[in-house]
DNA sequence: CGCTTATTTCGAAATCCGTCGAAATACGGG
DNA sequence: CCCGTATTTCGACGGATTTCGAAATAAGCG
């Protein structure tokens, strides 16, 4: 995968994943996610940015606000790939050898 | 689980990421690990108390060499909470109150 | 056009991270 | 003991990352 670098640099950071864990819930706006920190709203757009960057998020645009939602596209691959990649066992199935 | 973060943190280097690919295949000494990368070996010294500190890793001596292998149990609890936890399950709901 | 709200971009400071070479530690064998 | 090999610790350097305030952009509204 192209931007497996990316994806864990975004997920390196706790307010990210917060962040991500957040959008599991449906989109938010920016100020949503934002107010739920005690960070600069120019710290967090550039979390946001990152996030996007690493394909994790997508965004949209309505009005004066900027929607962002969880793209779990790429999590599920990369978190799959990890596991193939490691040669571990896919918890998403039960199964004994 | 003990340190999420830390285990976030140790995955975010490519580097890390892919001695533990190596180690997936079985333990290895530090040696051999530091062989396969063209890092000078107190680097790879860090990196290896990186991934031992996040619990990914575990190491015995014996002799005048250290063996480093896989701790399977930390990895598969962390990606199994990240998949839980953000809600990566098929039925994507939308929305919010 | 000016005004307000929402968000991002810019530039700079502080901190963190990966890397190195030199030195230190750990072991086993003469 | 001292030597050789394997590995880690120390101290430092440079580059990346996080954060901020100020300024810039975007969009709706009168």
């Amino acid at each position: 995968m192209k931007n497996f670098d990316l994806v864990f640099k975004a997920l390196a950071d706790p307010t990210r994943r917060e962040v991500l864990r957040m959008l599991s819930g449906g989109e938010r706006t920016a100020g949503e996610l934002s107010d739920a920190f005690e960070l600069g709203r120019p710290s967090m757009s550039h979390h946001f940015a990152v996030l996007k960057e690493a394909g994790l998020v997508r965004s949209r645009r309505e009005g004066t606000q900027v929607y962002y939602a969880l793209d779990t596209t790429v999590l599920e691959d990369v978190l799959a790939r990890l596991w193939d990649h490691l040669g571990l066992k896919d918890p998403r199935k039960e199964d004994r050898p």
